[in-house]
DNA sequence: TTGTAAGCGTTATCAC
DNA sequence: GTGATAACGCTTACAA
């Protein structure tokens, strides 16, 4: 095998040519300089031959522009966080970009100094779904002009590019979809009730019970967290009640699991006793004891959104205008609820 | 607020010290240089104020380190691996490294251009689960003293440190785990064939199988992907036979769920009618329609143990020494396998 | 105790 | 058509 060549200099000196020339032809600008076709395909298979690829860093040094985009999430191992990542790296690497990963572990002081560290690595851009508690950091950052793009968790506060789920219409949907089957005694069980996917997701269930006027019950809106033991104590709780629910909202996948831990713990039967309804689409949805109706995220399309709005302001430096995008959700409809209008048993 | 400056000579020239003496209070080399406390303090305070942070680019230019690695995974959305990432991500970032995440999709041509990619961004060394069908090119990698890790798919040809699970003994753990039951006829619901993890879980199947004088039965060894349809469709061949095994290994979760659609499906019940054993261990796998007994990896271990084999090769330069590491995989016993056994009921 | 200046590998400007 | 050279922001040997 041939031993390979680390800088253009040494390249240049085997090629008994400039480095000028070595790189215009490298940068595809052979034509633009008249360079001859014999030197350019010369340059072009040494480059090969000598497994000669350009230091990036030195190129981002002159350039000012290292085709790298930071990400940060807050959980790369929540299934929901780590198929947009997926999209997101596949989308960008496909337009010549590389990504700088973050966890920020849902710890706003890490996803502060995750910012900076981005910073120093001169990214060209950043993706992040905040933790959501504080935005003060990420509105600084776009003040400095470096393109940022929310994902998933944004705020009405601030006015910077964002996308993410109509969690609305997700809530709306999952309860209007509950009450058509005649339930009326919903209990609703959320995630952090401060995040806003949340707020909305709570709106759109309080509009639902609203329009078919259906009473909303504080004491059926319930939990704290996104994780599963939240699921599990709250489900306890409801199924202990006097007169409980007839169906279960779960506000995000892990949730749902609790709740059907809870149920199975207590002897019951998933949509025979209780029904129930989830955020959050899963490979496994489908393959649960009972298959699970849920509210599907369009997770792909939202990293390559992202990915794509934050790509036209890198390269065309058109920046702050106002894009607000969310997502539609889809209803899959599964076995996890009954009906319990008298017409069709189903 | 401040505004920020950019580089350290605006700093060097606000604080009207020279640029040398900055640079060395800010990498910590006050001391040595015996750069006065007040000089140290006023040039700290500075770097607070204005919001300097070193541009990592031209550092790792000149310092020929990027303090960054490279971490090229399969497929992020398999949970599996983005465990590991996350471990990886959480470890290195503890130690000052950053990651620049690429997912192969199982591509090995996508997998070979990573490395390039990854060369040319010149991270100080790379982590890597291969697609593993080809690894000419990564022992390339290593030949060019760029430090490496290998994680879960190994091969026996090369000897590049290499982190992974016990195959083998998972394998044979679960398996031996059926026989102490009372089972005798156990299907073997295989991912990909070629796949080493894949060879090593069979060989502890076989081996668990002759160590309790059973007879392998050719035709129970089945399958070719870790995809869920895989373990759909071979368990309903599986189901059909005249005379059908009493347990089935699944060697991935999504080839087990799989195994429950089907049986599902088929209006049987596990553990009742057939007995489930499977391979990776996942959050839900305790609250499936019946509690799923799992072989569970350390991912988590996996990754920090990667990191640290690698910074070792970054740090110290010490390379080539054949780590060679295999951790143990722990049976997770639920209610999925059934006793044959007419001593227990259970 | 602090400063000057070379050089890391590229690309762009200007020159021929 | 091709080449010499400055500059990107930093660290560090060498000076003072």
């Amino acid at each position: 095998m041939n031993k390979s060549v680390n800088d253009i200099r040494e390249l240049a000196r085997l090629l008994d040519l400039s480095i000028t020339t070595v790189s215009r032809v490298l940068n595809g600008k052979a034509e633009k300089y008249r360079i001859s076709v014999e030197t350019t395909e010369r340059v072009r298979q040494a480059a090969k031959d000598y497994n000669y690829s350009p230091n990036r860093i030195a190129r981002g040094l002159k350039l000012d522009r290292t085709d790298t985009i930071g990400l940060i999430i807050p959980d790369i191992s929540n299934p929901f966080f780590a198929d947009i990542a997926q999209s997101i790296e596949k989308e960008a690497r496909a337009k010549g970009f590389s990504l700088i990963l973050c966890d920020s572990g849902d710890d706003l002081n890490v996803e502060k100094d995750l910012i900076s560290l981005l910073r120093s690595h001169k990214v060209d851009g950043i993706i992040i779904a905040p933790v959501g508690t504080g935005f003060e950091h990420i509105v600084e950052v776009s003040n400095t002009r470096l393109p940022l793009v929310i994902i998933d968790r944004c705020s009405p506060e601030i006015h910077l590019p964002t996308i993410t789920s109509d969690n609305y219409q997700g809530g709306y949907d999952a309860t209007a979809y509950l009450i058509s089957l005649g339930h009326k005694k919903i209990a609703c069980i959320q995630g952090m009730p401060e995040s806003y996917p949340n707020k909305e997701r709570l709106r759109g269930y309080i509009d639902a019970c609203r329009d078919n006027n259906i009473i909303i019950d504080d004491d059926l809106i319930v939990g704290d967290s996104f994780v599963m033991e939240n699921g599990y104590r709250q489900t306890r709780i409801i199924l202990s009640m006097e007169d409980p629910p007839t169906a279960i909202f779960a506000f995000s996948n892990l949730i749902s699991l609790g709740v059907i831990k809870a149920t199975n713990e207590t002897g019951l039967k998933i949509p025979d006793d209780i029904s129930l309804i989830s955020f959050d689409e899963q490979p496994y949805s489908a393959y649960l004891g009972t298959p699970m109706t849920t509210v599907s995220q369009k997770k792909s399309e939202i990293g390559q959104i992202a990915i794509d709005v934050l790509l036209k302001f890198i390269l065309k430096k058109e920046y702050r205008k106002g894009v607000y995008m969310k997502l539609k959700t889809d209803l899959i409809i599964r076995d996890s609820v009954k009906s319990l209008k008298t017409s069709d048993s189903k």
